[in-house]
DNA sequence: GTTAATGGTTTCGACTCGATACTTAATGGA
DNA sequence: TCCATTAAGTATCGAGTCGAAACCATTAAC
């Protein structure tokens, strides 16, 4: 089991770092554009992909800029704290974003599983990222429906930290302040 | 399910840089190590470790020239063919990698789940990794056991490529030559 | 209003990585 | 047999990552 999921995270990362020469860009820069794409607007700082990506921020202050003269990611101030910067890919960015995931083949390789054991997989992986995950003091990154502070009301959901209203999207976005329910 | 592999690949990779930091060992050279302590002898050769990790022979080197120099593998010319250098590690090379495996804490994280689950899992996650590996046209680099080659006699295994008997060990480590059965 | 904390950027040195050139050993014709 | 070719590995170089530390601007605390 452990020899599999190492193997599949080497070759994810070999089909990146080959994607990525073809575009002139670094696996860092791939993965953090890919994170961009996925997370919530609370989500989208230098700060929160630091700590998803498990690198510091001055690393990757340094990406970033790489992506933003690359035009694939915008950088904005935040209105309320103007220490915050918010990064949204561009069109062009999440255009990447997509061949990168269809170049990887991993939605080819699953179509010839059924489905209801694609189900089943992904729910064990699941609960198994989340107890490494647990296990070593790491966050979770998931998403924000299965939060403990997400709150379902019959007029749409609701952030429990930011009182905020959440769309359907946005529920099913990454948040860097996730937990788990108890 | 692709978002769960790309955070399991990130989180793997974030351990595998914590558990290195310590010890002073970057990412690239715990990961050759790594493979080092599971392939035959086929396949302990500095090309090897290039073709499992993407990456040209000249890195490769680089990186083999420190786990040497730190004790933690040694370096054997090939009897028959003296361009070739097989590469085992030391008792204190093992040991690391049996630490790392620890720290990562994969093995804990499984334990709450059901084995017969976690079989299950495994196998999916092996068919579907090898049908990435297939599109992408990359080398199987899996288990003896399970290659094309691999003669399975009453009195013991062979290698059908190279003639030569397989102890049940053998069987079980990676090669680079694996072909799966048609 | 001063001080501390926070989010980001910059800079620096150690290191990776790919490309290229190079060394040595095996191979395969003529 | 000889010599060209191929293969495995090493050495070197330049571009780029990474972490640490210094730094700047803004916000929070008191």
């Amino acid at each position: 089991m452990h020899d599999i999921l190492e193997r599949l995270a080497n070759l994810q990362r070999m089909e990146i770092r080959a994607f990525g020469l073809r575009y002139g860009l670094q696996p860092v820069q791939i993965e953090a554009l890919t994170y961009l794409t996925q997370c919530n607007r609370y989500s989208n700082t230098p700060q929160a992909v630091g700590e998803y990506l498990g690198l510091t921020k001055g690393t990757v202050s340094q990406s970033l800029k790489v992506l933003e003269r690359k035009a694939l990611l915008r950088k904005q101030l935040d209105k309320l704290d103007k220490r915050m910067v918010h990064l949204t890919p561009t069109p062009k960015g999440k255009k990447l974003v997509e061949e990168l995931i269809a170049a990887k083949g991993l939605g080819s390789a699953l179509e010839a599983t059924k489905s209801l054991q694609v189900d089943e997989l992904a729910n064990v992986l699941r609960s198994t990222l989340r107890g490494m995950q647990h296990l070593n003091q790491r966050k979770a990154f998931a998403a924000c429906h299965t939060c403990r502070f997400h709150e379902h009301h019959q007029k749409g959901s609701v952030c429990g930290l930011t009182h905020e209203p959440l769309s359907k999207q946005d529920s099913q976005l990454i948040c860097r302040e996730h937990q788990y329910p108890e």
